[in-house]
DNA sequence: TAGATTGTTAATCGATTAACAATC
DNA sequence: TAGATTGTTAATCGATTAACAATC
């Protein structure tokens, strides 16, 4: 099976920004919404946002703009989260914590599902629901429960190993709070979360004329 | 003052991602990188690399490849992180949490000196060192700290409001943990954080040819 | 000297924007 | 019909890559 054109990177990247503001114009009961209004939004050009659609069908009216439901619906189908996908998270230390009961996966496609953590002072623990298991049975469990996608917060040491583990178990999507640089074959997808990463990006730019 | 020549965001972002790798590196009692070298490790091609640092300055060797100490401590200025920026955290559930007692900031160029919240029960608690303070003192406090970079853990339906209030504190630089595109004027900086985002740029991904 | 790698230029590639016919 | 906004084409803009002289 073949795609008849390639999306790049960074379209796909920009479809998950698009569905979230268009969620949230529906929780303000708008019912319509122009490739104006969601740039302005977004801060993204009105151009760009059709440019970025148009890619996957059309879904505007000439004249009127896009159904919010509708267009909401068809970025789920291409985003594959019209449906709810299992999720593993390994480490359980305040990051894990923070994922585990975070509230904002719940109707946007996810959940957690397993916890593994390998300090033995945790195994056995409860967050929320979940029991935390020994990173031992990683592979039997995430095999066993058909998990496709981890978030992996454990410290940077053994980011790499844990991941290598995770890939073996059949794990293809990887969202990574540690610091470091992960090698994957192709075929699995990694994304990257680290505050202190985020943080440097922005002090470039707090040059002194704003210290005054 | 003026710079001489503007260097795009784009490569401004992918400067943190090399001081990450390098300082690494150094761990890894190693001396001397070539640009190559860097490049596998980041999955950027090392011309990428040499044309980013080329704009910043001649940080090499021909033939030899970068010092790393030198070019950590280069990268460092540029970014600025050659110093500690304090930090204002506001909101002290898990994620604020969590972001406390994280220890990656230490020797990245930031720590965190004021933690706010608006909910009476968690107001004069303590999260590690310090005190929860008053969402109602921000103003205030962070004026008096002369804090210019602060990290946004609220809930999604207050944050736009929290961080207009940050912005009249003077702060410049914004970590933005609520799922909500923030208006803010020029001259102030937001970067964004959101895990369900992260994911929903993998699933598209995760086409049938993985599930059998 | 021979080998390696930088810094930089020119060529390529890809993404964004502007503009407008089509049409609701 | 008049006004508005899409989907799309062509033009512009910017980023990446390839290649190589310079040089350690």
């Amino acid at each position: 099976m073949m795609q008849s054109k390639t999306i790049s990177d960074i379209v796909i990247g920009r479809m998950p920004l698009y569905l979230r503001a268009l969620q949230r114009m529906l929780n303000e009961q708008r019912q319509i919404a122009s490739s104006q209004e969601l740039g302005k939004r977004l801060g993204i050009s009105a151009a760009q946002i059709r440019k970025d659609l148009s890619q996957f069908g059309e879904f505007g009216k000439q004249g009127t703009g896009y159904h919010i439901d509708y267009l909401v619906n068809k970025i789920q189908e291409i985003l594959q989260v019209d449906r709810v996908w299992d999720v593993a998270l390994v480490g359980a230390g305040d990051m894990g914590h923070a994922l585990a009961s975070y509230q904002g996966f719940n109707h946007r496609g996810f959940q957690i599902k397993l916890i593994f953590d390998n300090d033995p002072e945790k195994l056995g623990s409860y967050i929320g629901d979940y029991k935390v298991m020994d990173i031992a049975d990683m592979n039997e469990e995430i095999h066993k429960a058909g998990i496709k996608i981890a978030m992996l917060a454990v410290p940077a040491a053994g980011a790499q190993e844990v991941a290598n583990r995770l890939i073996k178990a059949g794990i293809k999507a990887v969202l990574n709070y540690a610091p470091v640089n992960l090698k994957v074959p192709v075929g699995v997808y990694v994304q990257y979360i680290d505050p202190a990463i985020h943080l440097q990006r922005m002090t470039y730019y707090l040059k002194s004329e704003n210290d005054l």
